[in-house]
DNA sequence: CTGAAAGCGCTTACAG
DNA sequence: CTGAAAGCGCTTACAG
């Protein structure tokens, strides 16, 4: 004999709704729902009702049922938050945690829950991706974060008017984000560099184009040339897998400092940083080191790090999110056209810039 | 002219709704039910019609709404989160992360999205928790974390039959739970310890009171006695702020080892590792240090570490995440009655043990 | 000031 | 095989 095929209800006392109060109190069960909502509405009822219905609800223990309310307010109060990975979670673990934070701190500050949609787990591709982002419609509105994008299915979300937000700058027009003001951080590096003494640099960039890579690049160059660097050859692109044989090239070229970018591979920076350390070169002694971006806690078992933190800028990961919510909110409530913001990035110290060598 | 007031609905057709695609596809709504939840019920629909229906939600992007769903008595495919924090996000944020990670993969490998919901932002009591608890009920069901929980609303929770898992040990009883062994573990270290050749060792550990901890320091205790160890004295409590005064009296006693614990404070463990940098011990050389528990990445600007891994044991976060969702599916499908698993964990070396100095 | 009605978007027997 | 109806528990104009 299989357990009744509806209620999935615990046995016992089945939850009390308005509609028992209703009749407990001798009332509507409109009226009950008004009086149990305060005055949000601005209605005032008469105080003995309001009296009589309280006493009732408590007697019943009450609890309003929150799936009912969602449903009724005809927003479900859940906002979506959406990752592309390029690899797989834990990889860029680091990178998303932050934003994570801000995101669950804002929300949870408006009174909004989050669903984690996970992308295309494991598909590189965009077919994937298609259907996951659809999915994302389940929201009142969506979260996206990750320096890649699966263009057609965000295209399809935008005109049909569905709110979502990039956290991070996107070029496509018409699109709202939140995102870090690279290109000045990525100057002020620059002239950092100059203010110490040097003179010819490198840029070592990943290969990989994003938006977040484009912004570092440009503000590198227009940095180097307003603070009177060299900026002939200052850029290079790298995997990470050949730096060793590039700075042997760069010392003998006289660079006396390289800049790198951070990213969700890591894949420059870890790969400057080691051949730095096989190269058994001083940091900032023979070679300062300046980082793009916030450097990600190191993966547990990499190896330490150059004895302090490395010189750059900070992205401000967690006001991103924040922010991100904010913006998000109001493109619900349909009070805001599309809109962009650029967050200003914290300067680091840190510990690997310091004046040039004396030429030899 | 103020905007028509109900719909707060994004201008343009934002979320189509099954009563669209039955418009678009010339059926009713109710057939646009049984199309889309597919034989779930075991009604067959003619081809024809379901084909109809499928490109009507297809054209149109529908995504069914989780909240409806749930309302009218069914599964929506959602699992909740739910954190307890003691502290504000930022400082368990470490400790909170790999299980999240756990319990996304196998959300994912499920099919099932996850709903994180966004606890009493910063209310100290439980008076806020009992609201925030309440739309856990959402999801299909709970996964909750966090070393310390608000009875009550749980306790409803659980009255009503609502499936729900917590990720650690709990001693509530008819409550399920996927927690870590520490108990083992933890007597594990002490016999390392044992082995190393140490007998007077000091267990310092943090004031709280949270089944991890009562575990922990049953497991040393235990171990202790078994591995010959000196017992008496072998427990302290600290808040973390005065270790310095503690570790010159046990270098006085003789102690040769301290163990302790990490928590998402990470109160005594920082404590102890700031201590013994100050005295200038040499570790493993004048001191042995153990930690039971996972060591969370140090915070930005933390002093670096001992120079290496510290000696203990690495709690499985992210498998018992995994195990969490698993089970939490079972009680779902109603096929669990609660249970209860631990999970071992796995030794770590590390370098901060070693013999004992020769006594002077 | 309060009640009756409609509706949020979906599921599920129940009739045709 | 498909449609019409009722209902999940609540909110919100709209009438009295």
């Amino acid at each position: 004999m299989p357990p009744s095929p509806k209620p999935p209800r615990a046995a016992g006392r089945a939850k009390p709704r308005q509609s028992d109060i209703a009749r407990a109190a001798g009332v509507s069960q409109a009226t009950v729902s008004l009086v149990l909502r305060g005055a949000a509405t601005g209605v005032v009822l008469a105080p003995e009702t309001r009296r009589r219905v309280l006493r009732a609800a408590e007697d019943l223990g009450y609890v309003p049922d929150p799936v009912a309310t969602r449903l009724a307010a005809a927003r479900n109060g859940m906002l979506g938050l959406y990752t592309f990975s390029t690899t797989f979670p834990t990889d860029v673990a680091h990178s998303y945690y932050p934003v994570l934070v801000g995101v669950e701190e804002e929300a949870a500050a408006q009174g909004q829950d989050l669903i984690l949609f996970t992308g295309a787990s494991r598909a590189a591709d965009d077919s994937g991706d298609a259907a996951a982002v659809r999915r994302v419609r389940a929201a009142d509105g969506c979260l996206f974060f990750g320096r890649h994008v699966p263009e057609d299915p965000i295209r399809r979300l935008s005109e049909d008017g569905f709110p979502f937000v990039y956290i991070g700058r996107r070029e496509e027009p018409g699109i709202s984000y939140v995102g870090a003001d690279y290109v000045s951080a990525s100057a002020e590096v620059a002239a950092r560099l100059a203010a110490q003494g040097h003179r010819r640099v490198r840029y070592l960039r990943e290969n990989d184009d994003a938006p977040a890579s484009t912004d570092r690049e440009r503000g590198v160059v227009e940095g180097a040339r307003d603070a009177g660097l060299e900026t002939a050859g200052l850029v290079e692109r790298t995997d990470g897998g050949d730096v060793d044989a590039r700075l042997a090239r760069w010392r003998g070229e006289g660079v006396t400092a390289v800049i790198t970018e951070e990213t969700d591979t890591g894949a420059a920076l870890s790969g400057l940083t080691a051949a730095v350390a096989r190269a058994g070169l001083a940091c900032p002694g023979e070679v300062s080191l300046a980082l793009l971006g916030t450097a990600t806690a190191a993966p547990a078992g990499a190896a330490p790090a150059l004895g302090g933190e490395i010189s750059g800028f900070d992205v401000p990961m967690r006001e991103m999110g924040r922010a991100a919510v904010r913006l998000l909110l109001d493109l619900i409530e349909g009070e805001a056209a599309p809109r962009r913001h650029l967050l200003a990035c914290e300067p680091v110290s840190g510990a690997t810039i310091g004046p040039p060598a004396p030429a030899n």
